[in-house]
DNA sequence: CTGAAAGCGCTAACAG
DNA sequence: CTGTTAGCGCTTTCAG
């Protein structure tokens, strides 16, 4: 159907593994000769068969960035935007990337759906388990937005900690002492951070902030609404709810309203993330920017640096974050 | 590195052939014998290579979802449910899917990058050079959210006529009569057909609707809030604002605010997708829901029929869409 | 600089 | 039911 190394190598007169030159390694083949090739090629409509390439080079040149979370949508705007990171970097060396679920690769993992990329980039909150096999499949493995401690294997992940100090330094400088933080379910490594950071940071500046001032919900508008309205509710209400997210924080202005509470005045409202949303509520969210595109650039880099068999590859690659202030704080 | 069916063949002490078979087609092997070659292919660590598989099938088993829409997010709210629905479809018949965006092919769809796929799904606005050259590359090849005429190829879409008649009579039956249209540039077919559908039902219901009626805008928020502002300003006010997706209508909602006119009281406003940022909205939106998952189920299959060789596919497939009223109309 | 030839790992007749 | 034997399309020594 498609024409093949043979047909071009008829066409042009020179042999097949001239052709293959004139197309991999260009510099290999004298001028003369990679222009008959070419020119037949054109004629043929010839172009290399990537799979036999793969086959006979050992090697795919193609990476896989694999989300690992569950959840409906298999790309939510942060990870879109990690995602198009990624593509800029791997577009400048001519990887070619393969976006999947874990789920996906994890139901078939020792099936036939493996050794079809070099390596992958995983996402999020990915099973130790899954990195083991991959790695031991010989893949090169990244990990984005996430850590594992006792691997060896490169993580870029954004400044929770320093991220959770902006919102809650700005917080304070608006006055305010009282600030609850509406924790999402997200992945475990996320979770963690970021309440970890909100209880360390809450008692070095002397906030009347223990476990108390956390409240965990599911990531929806509705769960957040829900967990908002039992901590507005107190007799010491805070003054300030900082969702870890920007759905939790809409969910938090849905909840304040209900109480009949305006947003600033009453409680001031943040989120986590900086997306399109925070520019669709009202007042506008306030939000700590986290440059995934940056993560998504910096994990395909590493991802290379593996490929290429560099080494000291730095294990740990942190992002820095940005606050957006608008109306909601 | 990996191990091979040589390995297994060996270890197992039968042929290539039958462990080939094994794998492939266990029906065809003795009982006794396939154990035998689980066995060894378990001590081995084995699993049939991919990509060796592919080759000799002349068949990937791989089919994929191509984003043909530019902008920022690879992949939105909307067509992450036509993916997940491509999802649900081809993982019941073990196909694997690779995602990607049409700006990605495009580049090297004369390069190696192609062949790697059986098959493609298109959503959006694909451009039919890249239909044609799929196609005459021996893909099957499937359009969703989009039409293409005078092309041979199966498509999906959601029943936008019929949508936008749904969302218009729920309108009027509120009473409203000065309807307007905010319209995003989005892909060239959905924006014609939403046009269209609205001229010719508010025509054909009487409504004073002609194109002035209608306002394009870039698809997101401000761009859609100055739109909006210049429709709210004119004497004869519209009482309802008909955004033909829900950041538009989102950015509707903010125009009326800053014209201190209320939602749904003096302006009603109306979205379409049915996406997570309705029910973040205050008040809650009220958006014609499509079916996302379902057009991609249904894709799926269409491509699944054309590689198994069927012929008589439906070439085109409407699902229909369903309107959810919340607060804001 | 170019050609011959040996694979890469697996499948699919075709025999037996 | 199982083994033999050609490939699938391309890369890569190794010679020339």
């Amino acid at each position: 159907m498609n024409s093949t190394i043979y047909d071009v190598s008829r066409l042009s007169g020179v042999s097949i593994a001239t052709v293959s030159r004139a197309f991999s390694n260009p510099e290999r083949v004298r001028e003369h000769t990679r222009q008959k090739v070419f020119e037949a090629a054109e004629v043929l409509h010839y172009s290399p068969n990537a799979i036999a390439r793969a086959m006979a080079r050992q090697r795919t040149d193609k990476i896989a960035f694999l989300i690992c979370k569950e959840g409906a949508t298999i790309l939510d705007e942060f990870y879109a935007r990690i995602c198009n990171g990624i593509m800029g970097e791997s577009n400048r060396t001519d990887l070619e990337l393969v976006i999947s679920t874990a789920a996906d690769w994890d139901l078939t993992a020792s099936n036939a759906k493996n050794k079809q990329v070099d390596g992958a980039i995983l996402g999020g909150n990915a099973r130790p388990e899954l990195v083991s096999e991959l790695q031991s499949r010989g893949l090169a493995v990244v990990l984005v937005n996430n850590r594992m401690p006792g691997f060896d294997i490169p993580c870029v992940v954004s400044d929770e900690y320093g991220g959770v100090r902006q919102v809650l330094e700005y917080l304070m400088s608006r006055g305010h002492r009282r600030i609850a933080m509406l924790a999402g379910r997200f992945s475990p490594y996320i979770l963690n951070e970021r309440y970890r950071a909100f209880l360390e940071i809450a008692k070095s500046h002397g906030l009347p902030a223990d476990t108390r001032a956390i409240k965990l919900c599911d990531p929806t508008v509705e769960s957040a609404a829900e967990a908002c309205r039992e901590l507005l509710s107190r007799p010491d209400r805070p003054t300030a709810i900082f969702g870890t997210n920007d759905i939790l924080a809409a969910g938090a202005m849905k909840a304040a309203r209900r109480l009949g509470l305006r947003v600033p005045e009453d409680v001031a409202v943040t989120g986590i993330d900086d997306t399109t949303v925070c520019g669709m509520l009202e007042p506008e969210l306030t939000s700590l920017r986290i440059d995934g595109y940056r993560m998504g650039e910096l994990s395909a880099a590493r991802l290379q640096a593996l490929l290429a068999g560099e080494t000291d590859i730095p294990q740990l690659t942190v992002v820095p974050t940005e606050l957006r202030v608008r109306g909601s704080a």
